[in-house]
DNA sequence: GCTGTGCATGGTT
DNA sequence: GAACCATGCACAG
């Protein structure tokens, strides 16, 4: 054996320059099959396992031995007999090593995080018996356990060479494995499966894994594995560095399977292919033989399945080494092998090795590839930090609206949660701690419950890790192990971190996303690198879906969202009890108190886009980013808007604009600020502009009257006769409901109560939020602003009309007021007198009344701003019928919040004004005041950009004002 | 009225 | 067509 050093007159160490002795100390094996020819000093540093120590005590990849808790070197070729790797992760020096086993070294779920499971015994047996075998006396350079011991220590290698994977794995998944109890495979997978059952040599394979199976290193098994392991490096462009020798593969008991570099191996007529032996990757590990497929020659180190197949707690953790050099992730891995394979075995390989790369991979198989971990180096980094920990990423998931809502259910796929997760068997399950990237302990409740006859995986509890790592839905969490430890570390990756291709290709030298479409369906890929639904993080999220958000819709009422920006979605109880739902229409019945409730027009909150944004209020001290979104400007608050107080906007002859406020405790009008931002509560001390009036005692500045003069047209309301008419014209706010008319035909009034979407059942057709416009899995059009489809210019025409009649009607109305109001000297408690009894004595009108409001005699009396004959005359509660002449939903609303307001006041004992007519103001739906989404446009909160729409103080609370007022 | 829990439903894979 | 899983929803507290 021609030694590659022995040319050489100096010691082979590299940062030795001494003469090596003659004879030469032998060192390590090299991998052309000789050993390094050492000087005395460093041979001797070498049989002292003190050579990494003494030579390369700065370089990475040292750890600590589990028993004695010596320092290793585990990053080099040089100490790779010095240690072993454990089943559980970590490594023990060879000292301890050659002590008796203890089986206990195999628990991999620490007992802070579940109790240890019972080994199985035959897994046991198996591993003291490789335990002992490895252990041995006979224990040489070229033993060949070491096979195990140099794979894994290829993990930590990376300074060296590309890690080496070391797939360990059951023997029972090997059944699985060979046996046609693989589940419907992807499209990977199937491959992968094809690939399997195209190995030619599967006699042998079989044998091989059978052998194993039976607790024997066949000669089969191991040369099957020796030839693999060298067809793989071979394939992946690896450095032979391994060698096992098969003195006789005929011969089941003489084998002497070498993992000592330079021992070149011989398998005759076994003529492996490498995607076919992919699945015969069977190492020696250090408590069994196990068939694993291949793990990713640059990824994750040993690992060892539980011996239970689906969700054994007691799987073994595998190890990955710390990178030094960034290496690729298993999904990189994946990929990379497949680019740079370029053939079915490599595509192979690599499916294999991202489906199964460790003891987790053979039920990682069985995952969708949108599980598959896509762990980063970086990622890997922050996870591990700067300790020696070593990470097995298990899976990932992207984190759905639910997963990030404020239920705090992170549903877990359920392959996943079995193959990784500890058993549980009762539904309560079990708390889990999980580390989160930060190291910070978190403690979920991981439990599931039945699902048709299947069951569903949970984590309870995370809403605060998740909040903690500021994730939202789209982001993606990674769940992995960390080696010793055997925690679980719940890792993150913001979805608008989503690694570009060339970043990836700069972490690994592979590129990830061709692969990544190429072996994933587009939605699979999206999940797998996710574009965040939202543009621009949580705010512009919700600048995004307010802007297609229908605010008529009682889906995304203010309550949903919450501080964190997060669209509450999950609307629960009374909230999420006031609409229909066609989902559940069939099983409801009479017990929906949705669809009751509904039907009764009991309660609904209905905005219009213009008129919620009329009452936002930017956070203050905040100022804003305008972005724009297709088309639209959104002004982008980092804090979340607050609801401000309503304010009208009036136009005097001379053309000047004054904004009005009204004092939220004496109901008097002040002009205010064309710019002013109210909070949602307002007084006259905080009439700054104006010291005058900046007191409730000081008088208004202007008659009521006049100030009604000055709105425009459709800042005016009026009541409604009925909720059903109320509702029906208020349905016909917006452009939601004109979309809905739009589709439900032209002159079809819309029920109070469309039918949702099978889509998203709460919302309706013509619904636009950012839920409803979305395509299923990103397929067909969305309707944008330029949009000229049927539905579109239906809506857009609908709504012109819609306006011009409201103007109309408004017009005329405010002719027949004036004429009122000229005519009008009684007092109010004449009015009231008179109303009441007009009121009486006219049922429909008293049936209406009595409908839509408590008293709509007091509103009459006291508190419209049109006193005397008009109310006894003008009747609006028949002018709000959907006729011709009526009015809609924004004036019926101001006159139904008017009457709220006055209400209000006479509770109060407030006299209104000084005998004068006020216009009530509305009163945004009790507790309005908090924090609200910071979204709006760009024109929202700017008056003069509103100046020609109608005065939006019309936030329609249909039936809750009505009930309560 | 709100929140948490357990389950059901139905869209997606 | 089956399984998965996101999310809706009833109900209890």
């Amino acid at each position: 054996m021609s030694s590659s050093s022995s040319s050489s007159k100096i010691c082979f160490n590299p940062d030795c320059k001494e003469a090596k002795s003659d004879p030469s100390r032998k060192g390590w094996r090299l991998r052309v099959g000789d050993f390094a020819e050492l000087c005395d000093r460093c041979g001797s540093a070498y049989e002292e396992v003190r050579f990494c120590e003494t030579f390369h005590s700065d370089a990475a990849g040292w750890r600590n031995c589990e028993s004695c808790g010596k320092k290793v070197h585990c990053g080099c070729i040089a100490s790779v007999h010095a240690f072993i790797l454990l089943d559980a992760g970590g490594i023990e020096c060879m000292a301890c090593a050659r002590k008796p086993y203890i089986a206990a070294s195999n628990q991999i779920w620490p007992p802070s995080l579940f109790p240890p499971p019972p080994l199985p015994d035959r897994l046991k047996d198996l591993s003291v018996k490789s335990r002992n075998q490895m252990t041995g006396p006979s224990s040489v350079p070229g033993q060949w356990w070491q096979a195990t011991n140099l794979w894994n220590t290829a993990h930590s290698q990376s300074e060296l060479r590309p890690r080496m994977p070391c797939d360990v794995d059951r023997p029972n998944n090997v059944d699985k494995l060979i046996s046609s109890e693989r589940p419907s495979p992807s499209a990977q997978e199937k491959k992968v499966k094809d690939s399997y059952e195209r190995i030619p040599s599967t006699g042998l394979k079989l044998a091989a894994l059978d052998s194993l199976l039976n607790g024997n290193v066949s000669a089969d098994a191991l040369t099957a594995f020796s030839t693999f392991r060298k067809e793989e490096r071979k394939v992946d462009g690896l450095p032979d560095d391994i060698h096992i020798t098969v003195d006789d593969p005929a011969d089941t008991k003489k084998r002497v399977i070498a993992a000592e570099p330079g021992l070149t191996s011989s398998v005759a007529g076994m003529n492996f292919e490498t995607h076919s032996s992919s699945c015969v990757n069977i190492s020696l590990s250090s408590s069994k033989l196990k068939d694993e497929p291949s793990t990713p020659l640059f990824g994750l180190g040993v690992s060892l399945s539980s011996p239970n197949e689906t969700n054994d707690p007691a799987k073994v953790s595998g190890t990955l080494s710390q990178r030094q050099t960034p290496p690729p992730p298993p999904a990189k891995q994946f990929f990379a092998n497949s680019q740079n394979g370029g053939d079915s075995s490599g595509e192979l390989q690599t499916h294999i090795r991202n489906g199964r790369p460790r003891g987790e991979g053979q039920r990682r198989t069985h995952l969708l590839p949108r599980y598959w971990p896509r762990i980063t180096d970086q990622e890997l980094q922050q996870i591990s930090g700067d300790s020696n920990s070593v990470i097995t990423p298990l899976f990932e998931k992207m984190l759905s609206a639910s997963d990030a809502g404020r239920i705090g259910r992170l549903v877990l796929p359920k392959k996943c949660a079995e193959a990784y997760f500890p058993t549980i068997s009762q539904p309560e399950g079990l708390p889990l701690k999980v580390q989160d990237a930060r190291g910070k302990d978190w403690v979920f409740q991981f439990r599931f419950w039945p699902n048709n006859n299947s069951r569903m995986y949970v984590l309870e509890g995370v809403t605060p890790c998740i909040q903690s790592m500021q994730l939202q839905a789209g982001d993606t969490v990674t769940f992995s192990r960390i080696d010793p430890e055997g925690k679980l570390v719940m890792g993150f990756r913001k979805a608008s971190n989503v690694p570009s291709e060339q970043a990836l290709k700069t972490g690994n030298g592979f590129s990830t996303s061709g692969e990544n479409n190429k072996n994933a369906k587009p939605s699979e890929a999206g999940s797998a690198f996710p574009l965040r639904p939202y543009k621009g993080g949580a705010d512009s999220a919700i600048h995004s879906s307010i802007n297609q958000i229908n605010l008529t819709d009682p889906a995304y009422p203010w309550s949903k969202f919450d501080k964190t920006g997060y669209i509450q979605k999950e609307g629960t109880g009374a909230k999420s009890s006031l609409l229909p739902s066609k989902r559940k229409s069939s099983t409801l019945g009479s017990k929906s108190k949705r669809l009751r409730i509904n039907n009764e027009d009991s309660m609904e909150l209905k905005m219009t886009w213009e008129q919620t944004q009329e009452l936002l209020r930017p956070p203050p001290n905040y100022v804003p980013t305008i972005v724009v979104i297709e088309g639209h400007e959104f002004e982008e608050y980092e804090e979340a808007p607050v609801l401000g107080k309503p304010t009208i906007f009036t136009t005097n002859p001379a053309g000047e604009t004054n904004q009005w406020a009204q004092c939220e405790d004496c109901s008097k009008w002040r002009k205010l600020p064309l710019d002013a931002l109210l909070p949602a509560r307002w007084t006259c001390s905080g009439n700054l502009m104006d010291p005058k009036r900046s007191s409730c005692s000081a008088a208004q500045e202007i008659t009521t009257e006049q100030l009604e003069d000055l709105l425009p047209p459709t800042g005016r309301s009026k009541r409604s006769k009925t909720k059903e008419e109320t509702d029906a014209v208020e349905a016909a706010e917006g452009l939601d409901t004109l979309a809905n008319l739009a589709i439900l035909g032209e002159g079809e009034a819309l029920p109070p109560s469309a039918q949702p979407t099978t889509k998203h059942p709460r919302h309706r057709p013509g619904c636009t939020c950012i839920v409803c416009i979305q395509p299923p899995s990103g397929k067909g059009p969305k309707h944008k602003q330029t949009c000229t489809c049927n539905v579109c210019l239906t809506v857009k025409r609908r709504f012109r009309t819609l306006m011009l009649r409201r103007e109309k009607r408004q017009s005329e109305k405010e002719a027949e007021r004036k004429k009122q109001q000229f005519q009008s000297t009684e007092k109010p408690e004449q009015e009231d007198e008179l109303a009441g009894n007009k009121s009486n004595g006219s049922p429909s009108q008293k049936t209406a009344a009595n409908g839509d409001d408590e008293d709509p005699n007091r509103w009459k009396s006291s508190c419209s701003p049109f006193k005397g004959r008009i109310d006894l005359n003008i009747q609006p509660e028949r002018e709000e019928e959907p006729s011709p002449v009526s009015d809609s939903g924004g004036m019926m609303q101001l006159l139904r919040d008017a009457t709220e307001q006055c209400l209000k006041q006479q509770r109060l004992g407030t006299p209104v004004g000084n005998g004068e007519p006020v216009i009530n103001q509305v009163e945004p739906s009790s507790g309005t005041g908090g924090e609200r989404p910071s979204v709006g446009p760009h024109n929202s909160g700017h008056p003069d950009a509103d100046k020609d729409r109608p005065v939006s103080i019309s936030m329609t609370v249909s039936a809750s004002t009505s009930a309560t007022g």
